[in-house]
DNA sequence: CTGAAAGCGCTAACAT
DNA sequence: ATGTTAGCGCTTTCAG
C-alpha cells in the first residue's frame, strides 16, 4: 500500500481516451456499456495491474460489503463450525467478515458491537455472552437499520430474528432417553440459566421427568460453567452425594467427557452404574470411550442460514420482519455411553 | 448505514463555529489542539453520535487498517488456536482482521492471496495449503512492500519471515522418547512431505532411528491426510503387515486418537503392545483413555507472535528483513500412551 | 452509448 | 493554536 502508484480508473480512461464514468461502468458490468469498449477496458485494466478501491466506492455508496460476527467465545467446536459457515457464505456472496469475540464478557460485548458499528457493518450475526442481561448495545444497529441476527444465544421476548435449534425438545429426548434406559435418578450439568439455550434444556428436563412421573431432585442440578474443571467437580460433588444418581444429562461434550473420565477413575462404570448424554456431537464424542450419545448440534448448517438469511435480507431478496425464528434439525446420537440395555457398539 | 443521516466532522465543525481540520486533529488527540476545544470537540462528537468514517479516512491515508489472515483450514484446533491468539493481538492494536480459508486446495490460496490484496490489507499471516507447491501469489504483496510473515506451513528456502516451531527436534524427541520406552520397530504416519513441518518431524524420525542405531522400515511409514478415516485405515495397514510394530509417532492427535480406538477394537494394548505419541496436544489428548503423550504445539501463542511482528513491522517499530525465523518452544508432555516403562498417571 | 462534474468525509500541506 | 483548501478514487446524476 505504500509503495508504488496505484492504477486508478482515470488511468485507464486516459490511456483509452475515454471518460471514467464509463471505464467506472464497464468495471462493474454496466449492461449500458458497449461489448467493445467493455473488453478493451477490462484487459487494459488487468494488464495495468487495476484494482478497485473499496474505500472509494464504500465512501461513494455508503455500503461496506461487510458483515460483523459477535461470539461468546471462540475456542469450541460448536463456535468454530458456526464461524466455518458463515465464512463459507459470506464469502462466496463477497462480503467480509469482521470477527469479534466477547470472551462470555457483557463488557467486550458492548465494546465489541460499539466497534462493529463504528465500522459501519452491513449486517450483523451474533451470540450473546453468559451474563448478558441488557440489549441496548444492539439498539444503535436497528436504529440506523442495520440488520442483525442471532444464534444459539439469543435475545428471548423481543422481535429478532433468530437461528436456534430446538433446546427444549432437546433437553426433553436426552431425558427421555435415559429414562428409557432405566435412569430413575438422572442428573443435569448445564451453565448459566438465564441463557436461552440452558434455560430450554433445563426446561425439558424437567418436564420429561414430570411426564415419566419421576421425582425431580435439585441437588441433581448443577450449573457451572462448560469448562473441563465443571467436568470433573461435577462428578466429585454427585459421588458425595448420598443418594445415588443413575443418569447424567449434560449440556456439553467435554464436560461429559471429562466428568466420565473422573466417573471411571472412581470406579463407577459408564453406563452401567450410570448413563450419560452430552450435547453438541463434538469429535470427540465418538473417540472416547465409551463413546458418548449426544445431541447433534449442526453448527456448519447454523452459521450457513444465518449468513444466508442475513445476505439475503441486505440485498432485499427477503425480508427479516417476515421471519422470527429459524428452528434448525437437532437429533439424539445414541451411542455407547447410554445403553444400559442392549449393549452395542457406534 | 442506509438511514438517517451520518454526523461528519463538518457537523461538528460548524455547530462549533471552528474549522474540520481542527475537528480532525481533536479526534485524532493530535497535542497541537488545545485542551478546551478538544473537550467541545469530543463532547458534541459523542452527543451527536459521531463515528469516524473510515473509508474517507483509509481513501487519504492509503492505509486500511486490515490484515489478512490466510489458513489451510479452519476446522482444527491448532488452527482456532493461531486464530485466537492473532485475533487478540490485532484486536489490541486497532486492526481488523480478514480471515480466509483454502480449504488446503492451491486453487482457492490462490484466489484468497488476490483477494486479500484487492482489500489492500497492511499485512499478511499466512499458512500454506496441502498442495501449495508455487508462491507467485505471494509476490504482488512484496511487490507493493505489503509485509507477509508465514507460520506453521512456510515457504521454505526464501527470505520470508516465518514463525515455527522445531519441528526436526520434535520429531526427534517423540521418536527418541518411544525407543527409550523399548521401541524398536516405530511406525510413523504423517502427512504431505512437501510441507515443512512433515517432512522436518519426518526427518527428526529418521535421524533418531539412525542415531540408535535402528533399521528403518518404509513400510513403517505411512503418508496420509489427517483425517480421522486416516487414523482408522493406517491402523489396519499396519495391523496387516507380517512384522509387528511397537511404537507409532502420529503427526496429529487426533488421527492418534482414532488410531489408539481402532488398535484397542483389535486387541492391541496401548501403550504395551504399541506405545503412541500424538502431535498438538489437543484437548482430546488427555481426555482418551489411555491419555495421549504428545507434542505441545502452542497455537496461540504463535499466533500472538506473529501478529505481534507483523504488527510491529507495519508500524515500523521494527523491521521484518532483519530476522527471518521465529522459532517456538514446543515440548514432548508424556503421559500414558506411551510409558511401557514405568507406568503412571497424568 | 458516452462524458462532465459534483461530492462522499477525511487528512495534511500550507497559511495565518 | 487554528483555518483554508486540495484531493484521495469512485459513483452517479444530468446532458448529450
Amino acid at each position: 500500500m505504500k509503495k508504488g502508484k496505484e492504477v486508478t480508473i482515470y488511468d485507464i480512461a486516459s490511456e483509452l481516451k475515454i471518460s471514467v464514468a464509463t471505464v467506472s461502468r464497464a468495471l462493474k458490468d454496466d449492461p449500458v456499456v458497449s461489448k467493445k469498449t467493455k473488453k478493451k477496458i477490462f484487459e487494459l485494466a488487468e494488464k495495468m495491474g487495476y484494482r478497485t478501491n473499496h474505500f472509494a466506492r464504500s465512501l461513494r455508496t455508503q455500503e461496506t460489503n461487510t458483515i460483523g460476527f459477535m461470539i461468546h467465545e471462540l475456542n469450541s467446536n460448536f463456535a468454530n463450525s458456526v464461524l466455518l459457515g458463515v465464512e463459507k457464505v459470506t464469502t462466496e456472496a463477497g462480503y467480509d467478515l469482521i470477527i469479534a469475540h466477547s470472551s462470555e464478557s457483557y463488557d467486550k460485548e458492548v465494546a465489541n458491537a460499539r466497534n462493529l458499528f463504528n465500522k459501519r457493518v452491513d449486517g450483523l450475526i451474533a451470540s450473546l455472552s453468559f451474563d448478558t442481561k441488557q440489549y441496548d448495545h444492539f439498539k444503535q444497529f436497528k436504529d440506523k437499520g442495520v440488520p442483525v441476527i442471532f444464534f444459539d444465544r439469543v435475545e428471548k421476548g423481543n422481535d429478532n430474528t433468530v437461528v436456534v435449534i430446538d433446546n427444549y425438545k432437546a433437553g426433553y429426548d436426552a431425558t427421555q432417553h435415559l429414562i428409557d434406559q432405566g435412569c430413575r435418578r438422572v442428573a443435569h450439568i448445564t451453565s448459566n440459566l438465564n441463557r436461552n439455550v440452558y434455560a430450554e434444556r433445563y426446561r425439558g428436563y424437567k418436564d420429561a421427568l414430570a411426564d415419566n412421573g419421576l421425582d425431580r431432585d435439585e441437588n441433581l442440578v448443577l450449573v457451572d460453567n462448560l469448562s473441563e474443571k465443571a467436568g470433573i467437580d461435577s462428578a466429585h460433588k454427585l459421588l458425595k452425594q448420598k443418594r445415588k444418581f443413575d443418569g447424567a444429562f449434560i449440556t456439553n461434550d467435554f464436560v461429559a467427557a471429562a466428568f466420565i473420565k473422573t466417573l471411571k477413575e472412581n470406579g463407577i462404570k459408564v453406563p452401567e452404574d450410570v448413563a450419560v448424554v452430552g450435547f453438541n456431537n463434538d469429535a470427540i464424542a465418538h473417540l472416547i470411550e465409551p463413546s458418548l450419545t449426544t445431541i447433534n448440534y449442526p453448527g456448519i448448517e447454523m452459521g450457513e442460514i444465518a449468513a444466508r438469511t442475513l445476505i439475503n435480507h441486505i440485498k432485499g431478496v427477503s425480508n427479516l420482519q417476515q421471519l422470527n425464528t429459524l428452528i434448525i434439525n437437532s437429533d439424539l446420537i445414541v451411542r455407547e455411553s447410554s445403553q444400559k440395555k442392549k449393549k452395542g457398539k457406534v
